[in-house]
DNA sequence: ATAGGCTCCGTAGTATGGTACGGAGTCAAG
DNA sequence: CTTGACTCCGTACCATACTACGGAGCCTAT
């Protein structure tokens, strides 16, 4: 196998940073390839797939441990385990995001209050969180 | 002025840990009362009062950062500060919304997909962040 | 062959909002 | 006046996802 890249040159190759790489073989997310006497580690390109691959997940808001999971599940190749990941997060995004509607109408019925406020010592904010 | 609290009732009649109380203490969110030569430190209600405060504004979103701008606009009495700051608050929070939103739109389409899948190779979910 | 850059590795620090622990001092009830 | 509970204080630790640092080893170009 092909192993073309330093640490550095794979972090550019994946858009992560070097630390970044170490930080997720401690975890062991991702594999520590063998060193050889008195080399340096180098990786291949499958390595830079699952980095980019870790970094797709993180930004649809998967969590490193979730992110364990799909490589997993990957692996695995179960479409429907996956599928229930999938809609376990969709679940918590739901619920997450009738928590911020609910604070979102809380703040702008206090922000439209202000509006309508004249005296500077009855702030309804204010007035909301004193209660 | 009476100061009928311990911190541990302190901690009870404002419903957060005396651990907390100290830690809030560190950050200079609530006053430390002066320590008697020999003895232990005692609370009024202004004290409970601050805690429920900075309850409520976590409880609507706020940082302790931000809860420790409130309480300063508390004193300062000025409703125009406090209404620009739940603004910003409210920004932010119809941003997370938003970014929440098309993450749950990405989620549903693709264990839509999984449901219509019949390859375990295949699965919708992979493919997307193995791309 | 040597200079300077890169790698390795362990440890420590960042932000956030706390929780846990341990030893010494203090307080209150019996 | 003793005993058990509470307080004080500093420090360390939890989760999350990194980032920074330092010294030693390695690699490459001249």
């Amino acid at each position: 196998m092909s192993r073309p890249y330093t640490i550095a040159r794979l972090a550019a190759a994946a858009g992560v940073h070097i630390e970044t790489i170490r930080y997720y073989q401690r975890l062991r997310l991702v594999p520590q390839p063998a060193r050889p006497f008195g080399g340096i580690r180098r990786y291949t390109e499958a390595d830079a797939d699952r980095l980019r691959f870790i970094k797709r997940a993180q930004a649809m808001g998967f969590t490193l441990v979730e992110v364990e999971s799909l490589l997993k599940l990957q692996a695995r190749r179960s479409c429907h385990a996956t599928r229930e990941l999938a809609a376990t997060k969709l679940r918590l995004v739901d619920a997450r995001i009738r928590e911020l509607r609910d604070l979102r109408k809380e703040l702008a019925g206090l922000i439209a209050d202000c509006d309508a406020n004249t005296q500077d010592a009855k702030c309804p904010v204010i007035q909301r969180l004193a209660s």
